[in-house]
RNA sequence: GGGUCGAUAGCUCAAUCGGUAGAGCAGUUGCCUUUUAAGCAAUUGGUUGUGGGUUCGAGUCCCACUCGACCCA
């Protein structure tokens, strides 16, 4: 009945459902679940008694999936990975008995098995599961990646993120300091009495950005809705209903071009607080920063991938954005430079203008192309033209800017956050202005709810793809999240 | 959307001027009871991303397409 397998000994996909088929025919089921560990990997080698004798060290269980395999005849080293870690084990014929010993020798790299034992240490230190029996859990039918060389294909280790994580060590470690500075950032907003809250996701008006939004349709009521872009009106909505501190973590869809900084749906930090403004943001989004680095990640500075250090616990830099760009065009009189006149200086600087920009676009484009990528330490760039935020509150001491900042990092934009407009009039204006005519893109019942008195606030957003890209070393988006867009 | 580069064994990579498609790992069969990318010996494995074309002959040259990376929009 069974197949010898010499003769498919090139089809490892073949092998391996022989070596499944026959286990079956012994009366092994090849996923059982009886199996039930006592530590996770770390904890087990943790478990290790330095100053015991042998026969004193603890009896352990351990199930992961087989990594390395280092037969020598009569006895074997295997190593098993589960979340925490990596686990060495010995397994030798005379303490499994020949008959379960010859089955282990069967099994393949990638199953997932269980161990118990008894821990010791090799002669060069590391602690063992001296294996007394074993269980099989799950037969892999697919072969693992090499183990050297590890998984190289960008487009697999996207695709099949399970083999990028099973793999690589890197990515592994990426993704838990992904889920290490989400914990982190509730932690330390409940700390400081914030309610995290879910707003909806599926919305009338795509509002509180700039941004495409998708569509998607509800089948029962027959109509269109809007993914959300952002989640900011809904959170001011429940300041004016009396949630002083509120924040939301959470994902935003926004229907424009894949690069390496950008997927289409992003997760995104906003919080709000009340009788604050934006220099309040300031001190906390350098305070929450700064606790992500040291206390959750336990850091003390990040190096860029082209090898530049980001200093942190230094004085970040406050500059306002009118004086970046008279600094970058070395023009103290800018701002009263006619359009035209902008637009043939930032074209001497190399840089293209689309016909029919806007005086502020003009100007935005030097901040962009040549001042924001090159802000590598942490600059709190300040007093933005207020055509860029319809939602912050203009600058008493000058008009034509608002009372926010843009926290640039690594010459990436890491988190914007404004002195919120709570004047129902001037905002109904000023989305009056944005949406040029187009009356049915204004969100009246949010402004009817302004309209209720919102109290004054701080509002901070921060890109959480794009503070775990920074705090990893990361160089694309996709490396931080799980499952990024590709191509179908 | 545009430009550049790429896709070869399960994985990581070779293949000269267009002339029989190779290696390491993995697999298979042996040997090996403290290994660390374990070792030794033997051995299997290919529609060269897809579809056309040029040529006596294409992994290699040409065209189109798919997917990916980087840059630009």
């Amino acid at each position: 009945m069974s197949t010898n397998l010499s003769d498919i000994s090139h089809d490892q996909l073949a092998v391996r459902r022989q070596k499944l088929a026959d286990m079956r025919e012994k009366g092994v089921d090849p996923y059982r679940s009886e199996f039930k560990p006592s530590h996770f990997a770390t904890e087990a080698v943790a478990a290790y008694l330095p100053d015991s004798e042998v026969e004193d060290q603890p009896t352990v269980a351990v199930a992961g999936r087989l990594l390395v395999i280092r037969k020598m005849g009569k006895a074997q080293f295997v190593k098993i990975q589960d979340q925490s870690g990596i686990i060495q084990s010995y397994v030798r014929i005379d303490a499994l008995g020949g008959e379960a010993y010859a089955e282990f020798k069967k099994l393949d790299l990638g199953d997932i098995i269980g161990i118990e034992g008894q821990l010791f240490t090799t002669k060069t230190g590391e602690v063992t599961i001296r294996a007394a029996r074993y269980e099989m859990v799950s037969k892999a039918l697919r072969p693992l990646p090499e183990k050297f060389h590890g998984l190289n294909d960008q487009e697999q280790t996207y695709r099949q993120r399970h083999l990028d994580l099973i793999i690589n060590k890197e990515s592994r470690e990426r993704f838990f300091a992904r889920s290490r500075i989400i914990s982190g950032v509730r932690r330390f907003l409940e700390e400081r009495s914030f309610l995290e809250v879910e707003t909806p996701i599926f919305q009338n008006i795509a509002g509180g950005a700039v941004a495409r939004p998708f569509v998607t349709h509800h089948n029962s009521l027959d109509r269109d809705f809007f993914m959300r872009i952002s989640l900011e009106l809904y959170l001011k909505r429940l300041l004016v209903g009396g949630f002083d501190r509120v924040f939301e973590i959470g994902r935003n869809f926004r229907n424009e071009g894949i690069s390496r900084r950008h997927n289409p749906e992003f997760t995104m930090l906003e919080l709000y607080q009340a009788y604050s403004d934006f220099e309040g943001m300031m001190e906390l989004i350098q305070n929450l920063i700064r606790y992500l680095i040291k206390d959750v990640l336990k850091k003390e500075e990040v190096t860029m991938p082209g090898g530049e250090v980001i200093d942190f616990f230094g004085e970040w830099r406050r500059a306002k954005y009118k004086d970046l760009i008279c600094e970058k065009t070395e023009n103290p009189s800018w701002f009263e430079l006619s359009t035209d006149e902008k637009e043939a200086k930032v074209k001497e600087m190399g840089l293209e203008v689309e016909a029919g920009c806007e005086d502020y676009e003009v100007t935005h484009e030097i901040y962009s192309k040549l001042i924001e990528p090159n802000l590598i330490q942490p600059t709190f760039v300040t007093h933005l033209p207020k055509e860029l935020c319809p939602l912050a509150k203009l600058t008493k001491s000058d008009e034509s800017t608002i009372d926010v900042f843009e926290l640039v990092i690594g010459g990436m934009e890491i988190a914007p956050a404004y002195s919120e407009q709570n004047d129902p009039n001037v905002q109904r204006e000023m989305f009056e202005k944005q949406a040029g005519g187009e009356a049915q893109n204004i969100d009246n019942d949010f402004l009817e709810t302004l309209e209720f008195g919102m109290p004054p606030a701080g509002g901070l957003g921060m890109g959480i793809d794009r503070i775990t890209i920074l705090l990893t070393e990361a160089e694309n988006i996709r490396d931080v999240i799980l499952y990024p867009q590709l191509r179908s």
